[in-house]
DNA sequence: TCAATAATTGTGAGCGATCACAAACGGAAA
DNA sequence: TTTCCGTTTGTGATCGCTCACAATTATTGA
């Protein structure tokens, strides 16, 4: 009977007649290892299926070949208990793991509560345990200087996603307010003067901007502030249905809303079927996220498409390449895109 | 300047004034510990925040504290690419992590390709690397016998979500003739006689037990296999279109459908309304998922609902229970739903 | 040709936990 | 009191890899 341990770096050392050393140069790809030698290792790596351990990879003071994805718990897990889905970690998870496929990395999810009472320990928790190469802040732990302190004590390489100053780190972000300038000024250019904005929740950084760029849209146009309005809708579908229902009660009601989110746009277009109102001909509706729900709505949703999975990927390669000792930080922006479907029209 | 290394074991034991594996033995809740040492040990974790290196404890012999969960590489990066999301991952993961969580333990996602010939290769590749604690396998790998080999191989306690035999295994699904069958049943009482079932995959094998449920509720109806029939629609929109739109162009059309899953119902909804026919009206159909964007369809879709994430959770309970010793395979029937909306009704 | 330098390979130590074992302690039975 | 045995604690050795460094070999230039 076999004592069937798995293959170690010894026996590929053993069966190509070198030290652990040279093998491990090999597997690394580290230079001045002899053309020769180099091919008898990734022989014999081939031959007997060698692949390294990773947590021995991790104790030797190598890399741990993990990136970490961190997300809000709470909201989170707010969609999947309400049975609402999660696109935006389904996306995460498509950029993520397909980019860290291609290095041989791998992608650990992990939930931390959004006030940073508790955050920065739950980071810290996971970071000693799990011993990242890299992780990936995303909105609100991006913009929460608690988390990035805990990172940098430790010198773990961080990637903000939805943040955009990129000193010391990387920062992948899309061009929020040029997104909802964009938005806004597809509705100006269709005739709409009374614009409302329904913003996402205030601890979320990008909504701020996005608030900005479209009013910097209503200014360009020589509309002024007054053209537009914003609710804040948290999010949620309900919370922004209440805020769609009192602007629409008002006299001079907006003819368009611009949503932070779908559920929210959903919100709106739902609100207005209440109200009697047809969409596009009374009320022009833009989302912002484009999961693939707003497709099937009716009217289907025009919308900016967040480039979520992009961003992720990005945020993977670069932080890769910095395990690697290369230099990877900055701030780097993926574009959005406006996807015009059939909520938006000119007003009637 | 302080050298800020990790908080280790050997820095807990000093603190409290005992050897590490005294610490190891209170960290791992190990019986035979004096309480007032226990409590001693206890406060020194918490008063230095220190959390053990899971890298560590797998070298030594331990556990990995990592469940890794496989899933079908080709499908899933299919729905990624096409924008249309992937409801059944996203719900894994809120079942596995959440149950993860409460274990201290941490869920890693993994692509393989079902196709045998590189599955057990990419299989054993990962678990040599990663050496978790315990493998999920979601169909259709559940039903792969050299993934099981080289789980078994390796002494890798392995949970089989949607294979219902589990003899050694912790095999977690629903009950897929059952479902079929309540599906079925509800639509003849409706008083639909011509039934079609649209298919999945013939390499998920839960496809054929439904379908076996299907013709077994017409048998118990008493109405025969002639009053049902079957197609084959791959999972995909289109596929099943196809399929759908024949079965439609006969004489003797189906009043109903049962689709597989809800690309395939949203393609026969899709179909009904280009032949010009009213659901429920004409046709009735029902979805076997309800992702989240059944409800939003129109009409929206009665659908059975698959328990995705508590079957996942289940399994993820059971393989960490293994992990510490106690025995827990078995096979474990998680209920489904049939969730009625308005795209079911009695025939013309 | 031979030293000087560069390229290549090998050796010991150590990462932080666990395991297997041995030692010290304690209470009950003789 | 002494012996025995169960409970509690501690001590190497070990897991598989990478680090830092030393040793060897090949290449170059004077």
């Amino acid at each position: 009977m076999i004592k069937r341990a798995e293959v170690t770096i010894e026996d590929v050392a053993r069966a190509s007649g070198v030290s652990r050393q040279t093998v491990s140069r090999v597997i690394n790809r580290s230079p001045n290892v002899k053309p020769a030698v180099r091919e008898r290792v990734t022989a014999a790596v081939e031959q007997l299926g060698y692949v390294p351990n990773l947590s021995a990879r991790r104790m030797g003071g190598g890399r741990s070949f993990l990136i970490m994805a961190v997300n809000d718990r709470q909201r989170t897990l707010e969609n999947w208990k309400a049975g609402r889905g999660n696109d935006w970690v389904d996306q995460m998870l498509f950029g993520g793991m397909t980019e860290c496929e291609r290095h041989g990395y791998h992608l650990v999810f992990e939930l931390i509560d959004a006030d940073s009472e508790h955050s920065a320990r739950q980071l810290s928790n996971a970071l000693a345990s799990l011993r990242p190469d890299g992780v990936i802040l995303t909105p609100p732990h991006c913009d929460n200087p608690a988390l990035t302190a805990a990172l940098a004590e430790r010198k773990i390489p961080c990637a903000r996603v939805g943040h955009n100053e990129g000193i010391d780190y990387v920062d992948v972000h899309m061009d929020e307010d040029g997104a909802a300038h964009a938005a806004a000024t597809h509705l100006i250019k269709l005739g709409h003067r009374r614009i409302a904005f329904i913003a996402g929740a205030p601890n979320y950084g990008h909504s701020a901007r996005r608030v900005a760029g479209f009013f910097q849209a209503l200014d360009d146009a020589g509309l002024g502030n007054a053209a537009g309005m914003v609710g804040n809708g948290d999010f949620h579908f309900d919370t922004a249905a209440n805020v769609v229902e009192s602007m629409l009660a008002q006299d001079d009601r907006p003819t368009a809303f611009i949503a932070d989110n779908d559920a929210m746009a959903f919100a709106a277009l739902h609100v207005a079927s209440r109200f009697g109102l047809d969409v596009p001909t009374d009320v022009s509706i833009i989302s912002f996220e484009d999961t693939p729900g707003v497709r099937f709505s009716v009217p289907p949703l025009t919308a900016i498409r967040q480039p979520t999975a992009a961003m992720i990927a990005m945020a993977c390669e670069k932080l890769i390449a910095i395990s690697k000792g290369e230099t990877a930080t900055g701030s780097f922006q993926i574009p959005f895109e406006l996807v015009t479907r059939d909520s938006t029209g000119a007003p009637a």
